[in-house]
RNA sequence: GGAGGGAUCGCACAACCUGGUAGUGCACCGGUCUCGAAAACCGGCGCCCUUCGGGGCUUGUGGGUUCGAAUCCCACUCCCUCCGCCA
């Protein structure tokens, strides 16, 4: 959410900001209808000020024993009129804030103006891709001869975009959860937390999945609770409503959770394998800092997530993505792509954002300045480090042996129990 | 699921019975004082509107009663204790 003084003050730079990402809002109905809630205010304020006033005469009045019932008769109207101008008031309160909801938030300058993903902008290669002379295979294949992933029997129990993993893809999923988590614990500076998958609707608010994206999510009608899609809304919820303290920031949170998305499959795309699925894995990195820091956090915070994949020698390359391709909280996002032979090109398996202040005008996340003053808002960062699913597509296919095995990264033979070769 | 208790500024609590417009302590920030600090004292320390004079809002949330609600009434949410059920 935006700030509606700033849209007030900056109404063109807004209007140009939405477009670039490709949402149409119309800013001069929003401020017609602020001027008007403001108007109201003021009346309503008056009327308030006059009903205080009256209202302690009155008391006064009482206590000296002296009739007040003039005085009660005039403010039994205004009472009226309170009430009625009070509800005009919530009326065009609602509307405006329906309007502030559906307003993304703006791209950072140094973000590359664009439709689509064809604008984003490579920031960097690592790695090679490798030059296989062998005929090799996509990892659903692989998994299927190697009989560690079983998505028919999965399809069985839950339907299609569901992964049952069996044996040492089981192992390799909870390795690599393990291997990321210390990583960042142990490394990177961040304190684990094991958040709820279910949340309550409020939460999802605070992170911008509501209300603009509610038929991506799973719902539990019976209880109002949605599964989240990432552990990204539990722990950037953990400081809803919260003053911190400005000597406590920057917060690090790394979290596991399994996420779910309803969305997976709408597109028709990737629909064999582990790339887009109903339910997957991740472990997820979360910053809270002040506004002057919160650029250096998302450069730091794409290196921390960029470790795992050097730790586990896969090639791949960072990208910045372009004002049409940025989600709609997002200033400022990274993409890290991983190589995946099967798809011949890199893919996705993080993103890396920094939201400035606008989860934080959402879900009431403040600090108090170190040296007083009012209340700021913190910045909320947020990244995958990794998603583990795509990790292990990408381990299958960039490891893979001519003889149709699989070679378990150095890096996570101790947390493979010493099993240096998938067979 | 049942029975009780509770929610007031960042923290701890008061005012609630008996309606009169929210106070105290701690923490924090600024100032005075000091070589500096502590202590002491003064001010600040939640949000909104403002023509910068000021005004309004704020006691978990939403309603109701009333000239006036932290206080009385109703509903809901969350927390705590006990009982029941339970991995």
């Amino acid at each position: 959410m935006l700030d509606i003084k700033f849209i007030r003050a900056n109404p063109e730079v807004v209007q140009k900001g939405a477009r670039d990402k490709g949402v149409n809002v119309d800013i001069d109905e929003l401020l017609a209808l602020d001027d008007r809630w403001r108007k109201k205010v003021y009346e309503v304020e008056q009327l308030k000020a006059r009903r205080n006033k009256v209202s302690e005469e009155i008391g006064l009045l009482r206590k000296a024993g002296r009739d007040a019932s003039d005085a009660i008769a005039e403010m039994r109207r205004v009472a009226a009129s309170v009430k009625a101008l009070d509800e005009e008031i919530r009326e065009l309160k609602e509307r405006i804030d329906s309007y502030l909801m559906e307003i993304p938030n703006l791209p950072h300058s140094t973000v590359p103006v664009g439709a689509d993903e064809t604008a984003n902008q490579e920031i960097k290669r690592w790695g090679e891709p490798p030059a296989f002379d062998f005929n090799w295979k996509p990892h659903w294949e692989l998994a299927a001869e190697l009989d560690i992933i079983d998505f028919e029997r999965a399809a069985k129990m839950s339907g299609a975009r569901f992964p049952l993993l069996k044996g040492l893809g089981a192992r390799l999923e909870r390795a690599l959860i393990n291997f990321m988590l210390d990583l960042h614990t142990t490394e990177h500076g961040y304190t684990e937390v094991f958040p709820p998958f279910l949340v309550n609707a409020r939460s999802m608010f605070g992170t911008g999945q509501l209300p603009k994206f509610e038929e991506d999510m799973f719902k539990v009608g019976s209880h109002e609770l949605y599964l989240i899609p990432t552990a990204e809304v539990p722990v950037t919820n953990i400081h809803r409503e919260e003053v911190l303290k400005e000597e406590e920031l920057p917060l690090y949170y790394t979290a596991y959770s399994a996420c779910f998305r309803a969305e997976a499959g709408a597109a028709g795309r990737d629909t064999r394998g582990l790339i887009r699925n109903h339910q997957f894995n991740k472990v997820e990195l979360v910053k809270f800092t002040t506004p002057e820091r919160s650029y250096e956090e998302l450069e730091s915070l794409l290196q921390h997530a960029e470790a795992v994949l050097q730790r586990l020698e896969l090639p791949y390359r960072v990208v910045c993505l372009s004002t049409g391709d940025m989600t709609f909280a997002s200033a400022k996002t990274y993409d890290i792509e991983v190589w995946l032979p099967s798809s011949n090109a890199y893919r996705e398996i993080s993103s890396c954002s920094n939201f400035e202040d606008f989860q934080a005008r959402r879900a009431e996340i403040r600090y108090r300045p170190r040296d007083g003053g009012r209340l700021r808002y913190v910045h909320t960062l947020n990244g995958s480090g990794l998603a583990v699913g795509r990790t292990v597509a990408a381990i299958l296919e960039n490891y893979q042996q001519p003889d149709g095995t699989v070679r378990v990264p150095d890096a996570l033979v101790p947390y493979m129990g010493g099993v240096q070769r998938i067979d």
